[in-house]
DNA sequence: GCCAACGTTGGC
DNA sequence: GCCAACGTTGGC
């Protein structure tokens, strides 16, 4: 069974216009440090999974495009270098603590679907995002949820 | 194991 | 730029 997702992105950082960009529309989703949105990429992600990409922390937040999972997961080598804003010296190379996987570039959206019109939608109310205080970067969706925003995104 | 202090996220 | 919510750290 596919599964789906939303993974936000600050487009100040990476947009939904660079991962476009990128070589076979593909890039290594690096510098995630925190353990429950490793465990959905480790335990959870498969290859060709749907992916809802959502621009956080700009102008008008909202779900803009949509990716699919490209590889399994594996070690991040941000965590290894000691340059990277994303080094973690705790992490060992033998038994590294963080990972990620290849995000591929399906589709932009026609238009944002924006977080004021998600909260105001019933039937995405339980969506994760929606819920008060969280910050988690990677979080399950329901088909229905992501389809229903493709729809949204039509009208 | 508790919890205060701290750093980060992200909407507004 | 503000600040509430949250996760992590580290002293005890």
């Amino acid at each position: 069974m596919k599964n789906y997702w939303l993974m936000k992105s600050e487009p100040d950082a990476f947009s939904i216009e660079d991962l476009e960009k990128r070589e076979n529309g593909t890039e290594p989703w690096d510098g995630i440090r925190n353990y429950q949105a490793r465990n959905f990429m480790r335990d959870d992600m498969k290859i060709g999974d749907a992916v809802l990409f959502y621009h956080s922390n700009c102008k008008t937040p909202g779900v803009v495009g949509v990716a699919e999972i490209a590889s399994e997961a594996y070690p991040d080598p941000t965590a290894f270098d000691s340059k990277s804003k994303y080094f973690d010296e705790k992490s060992d190379p033998e038994n590294p603590r963080w990972i990620l996987v290849d995000v591929r570039f399906v589709d932009k959206l026609p238009r944002t679907v924006s977080l004021s019109e998600m909260k105001e939608t019933a039937a995405l109310k339980d969506m994760k995002i929606l819920q008060r205080g969280n910050r988690l970067s990677i979080t399950p969706v329901a088909k229905k949820e992501f389809d229903h925003i493709l729809k949204m995104a039509k009208s």
